[in-house]
DNA sequence: TTCTAATGTCATGAT
DNA sequence: GTATCATGACATTAG
């Protein structure tokens, strides 16, 4: 294909170039960029913007109607998608499933580790284990690998090379897309190393030949790290939690790194399913049972009582040096966060981290968790809530969990919080696009029959529904083109042009429920029911405006306060802004007093539409307004679509112009320093010798051998010309 | 006041 | 036949 591209295109050029030369006007611009596109796709490959697709169908395929199969932005909306199943993950204890994925990807480097021989990877690694123990030297060493390990990905095969001969390539890829989404999520591939975990299990061993571990540590632990082991929503790895979800597993996940090695074999088991031998399949399963129990135990103040008598002696203890009173929640999550290479991973969302200190001449682990402050400063930025949470609330949240509060609850994930994640989990199922968790959310609020447009305020509801309704349907003008500019809430989420417009998406989002745009992602359960704000204290200054579907005059002459207070009359002209930011069928639609958004009736699947219409007991004219408006919003999608698709494609021809004016302009003038040539006539100059130009072929017909009495050669139109070599 | 860009809507054809 | 999409044409609105 290449080859042919290239002997298209420089053919197609020379060709142009040739009828340029006798006087043919050729516009290669309008044969190469877009009036072919067949040409265009062969030498510039297939353009997704010329390509019909049914959106319907792929919204089906594409695990709801979020994004366009054409938006450029697809490649950020799998990892924003990505990221948020991780974040789905740590308001959730899962239990580790038998995948198959994670085993597979960390298998011993060397290969001598069959699965069923555990103790060969011990017998490997034993030695450097002990080292990085004892050893200053290597543990600083060890660190920098780690640290050139997470700088480069492309060196993480060197820490765990998927050597195996029956690997295909393909699977090679696999294996390490997986280790780039754990590396993502912050652990490291020493986390699911083999070797590495039979590292620090011999240094584990040691200390317990040592009699500084108790065996209820171990246990304890075992459970602990067990429960710690998430799994991918996207792939089904195993992975261990690096934010623990509860404070059990909070506390416990301090001494996973010194446990026994019955923890770390139950770290190891759900990593090796299938491939262990039956006893580790037991013990898997016992680990299993174990995290069953520990579900239903609160066992957090036991481990942290294991946890704080470790013997100051303990090399690893006074690693840890973690004093009874100090806040290990976070800590911890930092600590597990930073094995291996993890610390540089999380310097993906903050490069904070990186300036942390990365070992010290006595530390195994490169992050000195002693370090609380300093890594309680960097939690509220590197943790994965901070992506999601404006920066304000991220910091209340760190305040909240920060050191200073004696209370190690009060480090813990809110449960809100949590909920919200929850939330955004369930938006991301629906294809990701936070405006569609408003949507959701309005699913779950008409399925509690809490009626958006008719269950909040049905008097005043009434009453701006009819001024709005003898407004809008009388002028069609009377809804602004404000309206208009917002109205495409969904439409680009559901066809996939990810226009600047998000806010005004949102603001129509909004629109329909209510929301303030700005914090219409973080307070979608306030909606619901806003006594939750209690447990999210960074949103109580969120303002809310409940009073969305009131008409301003209503809002006047309600209950509303004395308009001195600012933040009321912000909310008054909020509802009033949000109003006008309606567009005329939302209007419509609440003067008929529709059920459901309008959101509702442009997105949703046809089969799902009509389900929805038939819950509701709705008159001729409400199903005729449903079915117009949904026709509008459709078209409107679509014409967004189309005149987005035209704007690609003129931009998409101007640059292909360009490259090609500029590739013609650079080949006329490599041909320019290579040949003078000279127009001549029919016969060449005087004192000339003509010296027959090499033709092209097909181009000119050769009439030297032709037995023609004119030496020049004759073009195939018959005109005869003469090419000499300055 | 006019022009222009952006957007919504309708009609129509295609799938 | 229906639903949906694409697109040209026109209307409306704001700047």
């Amino acid at each position: 294909m290449l080859s042919l591209k290239k002997y298209l295109t420089e053919g197609l050029l020379q060709f142009t170039i040739l009828l340029s030369l006798i006087g043919v006007r050729v516009d290669v611009d309008t044969y190469l960029t877009s009036q072919l596109p067949p040409l265009r796709e062969i030498i510039l490959g297939p353009s997704s913007a010329y390509t019909q697709t049914q959106f319907h169908n792929l919204r089906n395929t594409l695990d709801g109607y979020g994004i366009h199969p054409k938006s450029i932005d697809l490649d950020n909306y799998f990892t924003a998608r990505r990221l948020l199943s991780q974040v789905r993950a740590l308001d959730r204890f899962q239990v580790p499933t038998t995948e198959v994925n994670a085993w597979l990807v960390h298998r011993d480097p060397e290969g001598s580790v069959s699965g069923s021989q555990p103790s060969s990877g011990l017998a490997l690694e034993s030695s450097s284990g002990l080292q990085d123990v004892t050893g200053p030297d290597n543990g600083v060493r060890e660190s920098e690998t780690e640290q050139g390990f997470s700088e480069d990905l492309e060196d993480l095969g060197a820490v765990a090379p998927p050597v195996t001969g029956d690997l295909t390539k393909e699977d090679i890829d696999l294996i390490d897309i997986l280790w780039r989404q754990d590396i993502d999520l912050g652990a490291g591939r020493e986390v699911f190393d083999y070797s590495h975990r039979q590292k620090e299990q011999d240094v584990d061993k040691e200390q317990q030949d040592g009699g500084e571990q108790e065996d209820t540590w171990a246990s304890e632990g075992t459970e602990a790290l067990a429960r710690d082991l998430l799994v991918d929503g996207e792939t089904g790895e195993s992975f261990p939690a690096q934010f623990p979800a509860d404070v059990s597993s909070i506390t416990e996940a301090v001494p996973s790194e010194s446990e026994s090695p019955a923890l770390q074999n139950s770290l190891l088991s759900p990593l090796l399913t299938g491939t262990e031998s039956p006893f580790d399949l037991e013990q898997q399963w016992q680990d299993l049972m174990s995290i069953m129990e520990m579900q239903a135990m609160e066992v957090n103040t036991s481990a942290n009582e294991i946890l704080y008598s470790a013997p100051p002696g303990d090399p690893l203890s006074t690693n840890y040096s973690l004093a009874p009173n100090t806040p290990i929640n976070q800590n911890v999550s930092l600590h597990q966060a930073s094995l291996g290479g993890c610390s540089q991973d999380f310097s993906l969302f903050s490069p904070e981290v990186e300036s942390l200190p990365v070992a010290s001449s006595s530390t195994l682990l490169p992050l000195v968790p002693s370090n609380s402050t300093n890594l309680n400063s960097t939690f509220g930025s590197t943790s994965l809530a901070g992506l999601f949470f404006p920066p304000q609330l991220n910091g209340t949240a760190n305040d909240t969990a920060g050191p200073e509060l004696p209370d190690p609850l009060g480090g813990l994930l809110d449960e809100a919080m949590l909920d919200e994640i929850s939330l955004m989990d369930l938006a991301i199922e629906e294809g990701f696009n936070p405006v569609q968790a408003s949507q959701l959310e309005e699913e779950f609020d008409s399925d509690s029959g809490l009626s958006l447009d008719s269950s909040h305020s049905p008097s005043s509801l009434s009453s701006s529904e009819g001024s709005s309704s003898s407004s809008s349907s009388s002028s069609s003008s009377s809804s602004s083109a404000s309206s208009s500019a917002s109205s495409s809430f969904s439409e680009e989420g559901a066809v996939g042009y990810s226009s600047d417009s998000e806010t005004l998406d949102l603001e129509e989002a909004e629109g329909a429920v209510g929301y303030q745009p700005e914090y219409s992602k973080f307070c979608r359960m306030s909606y619901q029911d806003p006594s939750q704000l209690s447990c999210l204290p960074y949103l109580e200054h969120v303002g809310h405006n409940h009073t969305y579907n009131m008409a301003p005059s209503a809002l006047d002459s309600a209950d509303l306060p004395p308009p001195s207070t600012l933040k009321k009359g912000s909310k008054e002209k909020q509802a009033d802004f949000l109003d006008k930011q309606m567009s005329r069928d939302e209007h419509r639609a609440r003067a008929m007093k529709i059920p459901f958004t309008n959101d509702k009736i442009i997105n949703l699947p046809v089969e799902e539409f009509n389900e929805l219409l038939s819950k509701y007991q709705l008159s001729e004219a409400q199903l005729s307004l449903i079915r117009d408006i949904r026709r509008r919003g459709k078209n409107k999608m679509a014409a967004q679509n189309c005149r987005k698709r035209k704007l690609d494609t003129i931009l998409n021809l101007e640059r292909d112009v360009e490259d090609l004016q500029r590739d013609k302009a650079r080949l006329l003038r490599e041909k320019e320093n290579e040949k003078c040539m000279y127009w001549a006539g029919d016969y060449p100059p005087p004192g000339f010798q003509p010296q027959a130009a090499s033709p092209q072929p097909g181009l000119l017909e050769d009439s030297l051998g032709g037995g023609s009495e004119h030496a020049a050669p004759r073009w195939l139109d018959g005109s005869r010309t003469s090419v000499f070599i300055c």
